[in-house]
DNA sequence: TACAAGATACTTGTATGCAAGATATATGAA
DNA sequence: TTCATATATCTTGCATACAAGTATCTTGTA
């Protein structure tokens, strides 16, 4: 294990980088950013979510999330509002009219990107779905 | 592809992000972060190279490697030297006695954890190490 | 030689990501 | 009821990561 090249961890991060790259430029024409992007994905799901809802959904820090959802709030895709009604130190997250706008053009445009690394990976795609989800999975249980 | 954890994207995201947290816990004790130990790594295959080569080689832009260096460099672990004879645009990244002190127990620590990854992916390690890498240098040369 | 073009490192601004802590609110026990 | 504790969000500080631009230096060419 003598070069950085190969320790799988370091593989991890520059495949991670690439995907990440390429969403960005997929994505940029609207202003949105992949994080954006996929927080917008869960809202789109299921609307008025807490952040904290969404941090779980999302695993991401509290404070990370907070900024992302200022941002989106900054372009109009969302808008926070806290109840009179119920508790009050949650702030639900509810799409505008623009945020289910953007849908449409950018599930294709994530979809298409999807659709591509699955082709590139062709037969290994499943092995390596499982192999990220379980090391994605692992030990967040037992922290 | 309507759920965000779906998508390998997210995926993969997620798997780096674990990653990520375990190498920086084995790595806090040291002071030194994960891209910090990766920078080390390759300064202690070869020493004295510049913060070009070093962008190269960890496939990072050159305003990231600045940020690495200066905190490298005050953490006592390296020293930039602008040769008076050589090409003085460049600024040569040396080890220090201290930055070679740390490789024994870094290195242990992020071969074993490496090898535990690769024990968890089992059979499925080797094609997940050829996809990674593939998904990383995908388009790369295209840009 | 003198200048255009390229290379190298750095700076600034923005966006994650996390640690640690602050603030406001809710809830349970005494 | 009242207070301790827990919860939800936000704030601050630091470390990547990249886009865009700057300053300095080198090199090829006229």
């Amino acid at each position: 294990m003598d070069r950085i090249e190969e320790c799988i961890s370091f593989q991890l991060g520059k495949a991670y980088q690439q995907i990440t790259r390429r969403a960005r430029e997929a994505l940029a024409m609207h202003g949105i950013t992949p994080v954006q992007y996929a927080t917008l994905c869960v809202l789109w799901e299921r609307d008025g979510l807490s952040c904290a809802d969404l941090c779980a959904r999302l695993i991401l820090d509290s404070a990370t999330m907070t900024g992302i959802v200022d941002r989106l709030e900054t372009a109009g895709c969302v808008e926070r509002r806290r109840g009179p009604d119920g508790d009050r130190r949650l702030s639900r997250v509810y799409l505008t009219a623009s945020g289910n706008t953007l849908r449409e053009p950018l599930q294709a445009a994530m979809d298409a990107m999807n659709r591509e690394i699955d082709a590139h990976l062709g037969q290994a795609a499943g092995a390596v779905r499982r192999a990220l989800t379980a090391i994605g999975a692992s030990s967040r249980e037992a922290t």
